[in-house]
DNA sequence: GCCTAACTGTTAGGCTACCTAACTATGAGT
DNA sequence: ACTCATAGTTAGGTAGCCTAACAGTTAGGC
């Protein structure tokens, strides 16, 4: 313990105030997921491959060729059979697709159909409503402090993925 | 939708923001909780229950009389029968211990044993370090955005649990 | 050219935390 | 006392995650 890089007594308490806010905030989040439609993982899953591109044909297939299974996995903080679960589910759902990758034939290419798209639109919307409601009651320096802080939290989140 | 009083665009903005941010927040949580001896949900009963007051004898027994099992189900944000789970796991590990409530024969009070106070005590260090890890490459001004959103957290999800 | 080693996903089986419903026991009001 | 509400436990089920074992594909050494 004397050699420790991690005892700046500031850090740690800043460390603990954060656990006990993240700590707390997952019954906000279990509380939004609640919705039913969608599991958070589910959801993250659409959004990702939202971002990736949509599985329109009028995108030719050209970069937009899907995400693969180990992407998802890696993305989503799990391994790659849980991600392979939640990717049937959604394919079951009728609101993503599996294809074989041209490239690689081991692989897999999630793309989402356009019910996936609507759908990750929609349970989107819902939730930024509900999450909005709640946020609503802060006063505009809370906002503020608030806004200030998601770009760091976005990269402590990095630091830890990568 | 007419009335609606969460249509405001920032506030939706920063509801997805922070719903974002959230979402991957999850996963260095799990991270933090993969230290393998406690579970999230049992740290912060144990937590709890610490600032409670310890089972220690010396305190008489007075004021901290232990947390009733219906309190510890609200704090964390999950059912009744939920808690008690992960109480008598507690109890089972020898962390804590369920006793009667002389005021009402129908409750029960859970405190802290010994060995559950030494067991958070540690719990906390090796996550706090963690944590502490993690933050340690935030610049200062980094630091101090997100110190002072933490009691915005703390509020909203004060929010929340009410 | 083949044969091994590395890699991508899926399948199988198991664990944990959560839930609802049903139950027991006690307290409180009329 | 009798009824109704409250506190907690028990029973049974679900969802998400994990590791281990597997099948198919690619890449590299010889």
């Amino acid at each position: 313990m004397s050699v420790s890089e991690t005892t700046d007594p500031g850090l740690l308490a800043l460390a603990q105030d954060f656990r006990e806010a993240l700590r707390h905030s997952i019954y906000l989040v279990r509380r939004l997921d609640a919705d039913g439609e969608l599991s958070a993982a589910q959801l993250s899953t659409l959004k990702m491959l939202m971002d990736a591109g949509t599985s329109r044909e009028g995108d030719g297939g050209s970069s937009a060729a899907g995400v693969r299974v180990g992407e998802i996995a890696r993305n989503l903080g799990v391994r790659v059979p849980s991600a392979t679960e939640q990717i049937i589910k959604l394919e079951r759902a009728g609101l993503a697709r599996r294809e074989p990758d041209p490239e690689d034939s081991r692989a897999v290419r999630v793309r989402l159909t356009e019910a996936g798209v609507a759908a990750v639109a929609s349970a989107n919307e819902r939730r930024n409503a509900v999450m909005a409601g709640v946020l609503s009651s802060l006063s505009d320096d809370e906002r503020a402090a608030l806004a200030a802080a998601l770009p760091v939290i976005g990269r402590i989140n990095a630091t830890v993925q990568a």
